[in-house]
DNA sequence: TGACATTGTCACGATTTTGTAATAAAGGTG
DNA sequence: CACCTTTATTACAAAATCGTGACAATGTCA
């Protein structure tokens, strides 16, 4: 289990080179990063795995970057992800319109000292919104910041599947998630594993929970699987 | 038993040898196939029917596969279908120019085992699911993103059908369907069930809502049945 | 390097779900 | 009512799905 909350930093930008070197920049900041060289793989790269931020380029063959980052903003899961736009020197006018759908721009040429240090300021500034806030049910915690697993004070120990695994079942509680979508959002959209490792997976889980959890992971048969934190399990009939 | 509709796939590649391998691997896996030889039937069978996802050979007479591509992302009604190119090993710039219209690319030789694994990853990722509200009628609730149903707080079983059954019913009130019609949408249309074996379901799905909602599934007698929420039972008059 | 942890697959058994056929009911019609 | 159609029910066997333990491959760390 990794010590650090690694932070996912999505880098698009159709120039190999430019990717090279924010690459480089911000792995050696500490950051975990992907690449995508235009648009549409991007948007296949933020479905398979959202990203905690987005380094986006303004100019951009077919689909530009601003247009990109609309169509984030208009999708439920990616609209809430922090956005930094990259723009040339000179395309001043870009600030007004990148601003509207952007949370900052940075203007090349810059150093990656102060990339970074951007970085890290939006990151400061967005991500107290809920998801890093711990969760918990019924005596089971989940603290996304020191990725730790507690069930009534007692410290679990999850490998690092399992505890993605219950940090998406917790923060999407009463959503059955097929397993499909499942390998797409744990394991990440491009490693091909047979969905039926997913099984595996619960029960490693479910077992890692502990009798008194175990059952908070309920079988949506057909489909797959669903975090169920109220327990509406033995019909307790309060008359009618 | 298809669990979820059967997806069509279009092979295009000219080579009948390597469209028959193709072809093989993918029905087994579930598909369904249908292959062109050429750019222009390729787009011919596109016009026929829009295929959920496309492979297509980088290297083509005539017109090759990226300029297929091309031209189907052109059109509207065929942009968005996910593009894999079949690419020969050594031709490595394919993916820069390849990635910017294709959705992902492959390299032969490959194994089909990794084929229809990337193949369904695609699919995961680019099927788009739609935002699903819950519905409710009458104390009868269905919620399609923890896909439950309840029964006046009461949670409700339903096996996979049934609870596709009662979806479709939930969203379509008031309209009859044929158990044609039923075995289209919810058994998926290419399997071959008995149309009595709707009768039986729709016995099951009564069943299971229990004397409360039994009847919001009416007989439409000659037709089919249909989910009528607004209980116009003519006969006996309740007794207030 | 060796002990240990993690992960992906299988295979087998226990349950559920599903498709059909057979039989009972109910609906319509002259 | 007698007769023919269309549905409702029931019973069963085949098929699909899930839970689990075992295993090999790989990664990690002292």
């Amino acid at each position: 289990m990794s010590q650090q909350p690694t932070r996912r930093v999505l880098i698009v930008d159709d120039e190999p080179a430019v990717r090279e070197m924010l690459t480089v920049a911000l792995e050696m900041a500490g950051f975990e990063v992907r690449e995508a060289d235009s648009a549409q793989t991007a948007l296949a790269e933020v479905t398979a795995r959202i990203p905690d931020l987005m380094l986006v380029d303004w100019m951009m063959p077919n689909v530009s970057g601003l247009e990109l980052c609309r169509r984030l903003r208009r999708n439920q899961d990616t609209a809430e992800i922090p956005l930094i736009l990259l723009t040339a020197r000179g395309e001043e006018d870009a600030k007004i319109t990148g601003l509207d759908v952007a949370d900052d721009y940075i203007t090349k040429p810059f150093s990656p000292r102060e990339l970074v240090a951007r970085l890290k300021a939006i990151l400061r500034r967005t991500t107290p919104k809920g998801v890093e806030e711990p969760v918990e049910f019924d005596g089971l915690r989940l603290d996304p910041v020191g990725q730790r697993v507690s069930s009534h004070g007692q410290m679990l120990t999850l490998s690092p599947i399992e505890y993605r695994l219950l940090q998406l079942f917790m923060t999407h509680p009463e959503r059955a998630f097929s397993r499909g979508q499942l390998l797409d959002r744990v394991w990440g959209g491009d490693v091909y594993v047979e969905e039926r490792t997913v099984d595996v997976h619960i029960r490693r889980l479910r077992k890692a929970l502990g009798v008194r959890h175990e059952n908070l992971i309920e079988t949506v048969r057909g489909t797959g699987y669903r975090f169920a934190p109220i327990a509406v399990k033995s019909s307790a009939v309060v008359a009618g």
